[in-house]
DNA sequence: CATGAATGAATGAATCGTCACTCAGTGACG
DNA sequence: CGTCACTGAGTGACGATTCATTCATTCATG
């Protein structure tokens, strides 16, 4: 049928990264419509490919959603791994985190709303990807606020799994709002008020 | 089939509330699947009652969750409006609130479920009802909160709707995290430990 | 080179199970 | 009897997944 610009775009842009547009056509379709709303038929048309297509580069729509996950968790542990190993204060590692945590969401609304609202949405989903990706970041904020304290900049008696679920749920919260809100504000700079109000909460 | 009880618990229990009973069983169905997994047909099961009544009850599915939605959200905030209106200080009708939120939740974790998970699960959902209950909670913290920066006792540089937002965000974290963990702890204590560092943080 | 056999990526119509919802009926009660 | 709350088998639609088929590409061969 409409063939003739297809094969043109095909050897422009996916020899090899056909996956990754379906990936990347999938949480725009996620984002829109909810998981659950949304028909593999419909990420097929979104990725300019059929829907039997689909099925060559992933076994269900679970697992597109999935790897969405994976994915993008994964690029953003290590990018916070790198991005505080120089730092010394873990006050300011705590800050680079928080703004890189933001920035991330905030440079994708669609991938936002996959991270707030959809991987949310079932019991079954938040336990699997809990078990991955999210324990480890809130690992990541543990050991930072256990080497802050340590090193005495923050208050000995607090337990820091706690002090770890307080920041990661403000952040959490400002991107949510944030996906949810009509205004059109960005996101990042409410890593500083975020940080403000921990840090003054938790500094010895 | 297995009538013979049904009239009797009919009789005692149930006239006029084969709503409510509905309602308690979708919460308790929703919890276990997803929203989305769960079938009117088990929901029917759960109450002891057949498919078709659901449908005298509720216009649709749908209306179900809406249903536990406005029931819970709206009891909570009427219990929260009463909890506060007799205290001046603003720290403590914020401590009691908080306290309020992670009772109410810790009460029922199938409840929770539906709260924590289920209504997260899109962002139709979360527009509607963000729409409704939510923003009037948000509020409430909000405007508690400018309280306390006009008294004197809150540092009055920070944004208000923004500090609710935080304090929002780090109870639904405790409660997010109370539900998922495998652990058998007290909900609601870890209000304490929230405010302390809330407080803290946001105090003049 | 030209040929055509082999490959396997891609297609999309068809399949098949699943449910939300309907409605014709049942029986308890006054 | 009439009413009415309730029942549950049936229906229609929908949508994830499959698979027979197409076709571009590769490459061994003459």
């Amino acid at each position: 049928m409409a063939r003739p610009s297809k094969k043109r775009v095909s050897s422009r842009n996916s020899i090899g990264d056909k996956r990754a547009m379906i990936l990347r056509a999938a949480t725009r379709v996620f984002a829109r419509n909810g998981y659950f709303n949304s028909k593999v038929a419909d990420i097929a048309r979104a990725a300019e490919v059929a829907d039997g297509t689909v099925y060559l580069y992933f076994k269900s729509k679970e697992e597109i959603l999935h790897s969405i996950f994976d994915q993008n968790m994964a690029e953003a542990i290590a990018a916070g791994g790198q991005l505080i190993e120089n730092l010394d204060d873990p006050r300011e590692k705590l800050r680079r985190i928080a703004k890189l945590h933001l920035e991330r969401l905030g440079a994708d609304r669609d991938l936002a709303v996959v991270f707030q609202v959809e991987l949310r949405g079932s019991t079954k989903f938040m336990e699997e990807f809990s078990a991955a990706g999210f324990a480890e970041y809130l690992a990541l904020l543990r050991r930072t606020f256990e080497e802050g304290q340590r090193v005495g900049v923050f208050r000995k008696e607090l337990n820091a799994t706690v002090a770890a679920k307080i920041l990661f749920g403000a952040l959490d919260e400002m991107a949510t709002n944030w996906i949810i809100s009509k205004r059109n504000y960005k996101l990042e700079p409410m890593a500083d008020v975020v940080m403000d109000v921990f840090l003054n909460g938790v500094s010895a």
